[in-house]
DNA sequence: TGCGATTAAGTCGGGTACGATATATATTGC
DNA sequence: GCAATATATATCGTACCCGACTTAATCGCA
């Protein structure tokens, strides 16, 4: 009388519900690398921005992470609060706030450069199938951008 | 003196950067369509997930969506606010809510069916491309699944 | 039978996302 | 020179997403 139902799985064929589970799943596994340094992953895809930079724009962060002012002003001010950067109006352009890493923020994206070895682990892929991946992903996202 | 930096895009070789942005992309893409239903995106999955079920319980919809009733529970009340879902405890095992789609809300996910194919176009790509695709991040969201 | 362990939902707090709007600064046109 | 416009951030409200915890109901087994 075992007549549980077939698992819900509704959504083959959903490429769009493929990225989703995706990224939620990706997600949970930087959680578990980045709680340790009190990170988030947007705010690890920051410090990666940063990286070898002395000063962005928001609106440059913005382009780079597809994230607007609305997103990104909040989180860089409590990466302000975590001493991770430092924010500063433009001398030449007052409109312009440029954030940059920290000593503190520098030290912390330097002690990051293993975490994507860590995730390409965790994604149980080779590196030429996560690149793959990447490539056709950017693809989609392009037109998808283009879509607008 | 046009010395502009090159784009910023130092997120190169980033897999779960390009499922990232893909996500926002889909979200804004299924922004557009969804709107008119005064629909979100995982709201839009909750009604595909119960389109031709009567009561799936929250525990087999967080299955379904990768989702706990933490996430799940308050999206629910909406939804049943906004008239399109039912919520009853299941007589049975009264720990247990059923979550079944009200004629409104049948009515709506019925009118939704076109959705996929606008999304199929939006996406650029041939179906053939994105199902190579979903299979390809079904196997990566396994194996991150897996390494926790 | 009865009570501790398990399970299903719900609550709470913090952190993204994003549309709409506000504010301040810079640029343009006349 | 200065008003109209454009641009860069910031603010606000709503909705996910999740870790940690709570509450209520059921189960298991001595």
């Amino acid at each position: 009388m075992d007549q549980t139902p077939p698992p819900p799985a509704p959504f083959e064929g959903f490429a769009c519900f493929s990225v989703y589970a995706a990224g939620l799943a990706f997600n949970r596994v930087y959680k578990r690398l980045l709680d340790r340094f009190g990170l988030t992953y947007p705010q690890y895809l920051v410090l990666v921005a940063l990286r070898g930079t002395s000063g962005r724009t928001v609106g440059e962060l913005g382009d780079a992470l597809f994230l607007d002012s609305n997103t990104l002003t909040p989180m860089l001010k409590r990466m302000e609060t975590t001493g991770l950067v430092a924010r500063n109006r433009d001398s030449v352009d007052q409109r312009v706030v440029r954030v940059s890493l920290t000593e503190q923020g520098a030290q912390v994206a330097q002690e990051l450069t293993c975490i994507p070895h860590d995730v390409t682990v965790a994604s149980g892929m080779t590196p030429e199938a996560l690149s793959a991946l990447e490539a056709s992903l950017n693809v989609l996202t392009q037109h998808l951008r283009n879509s607008a």
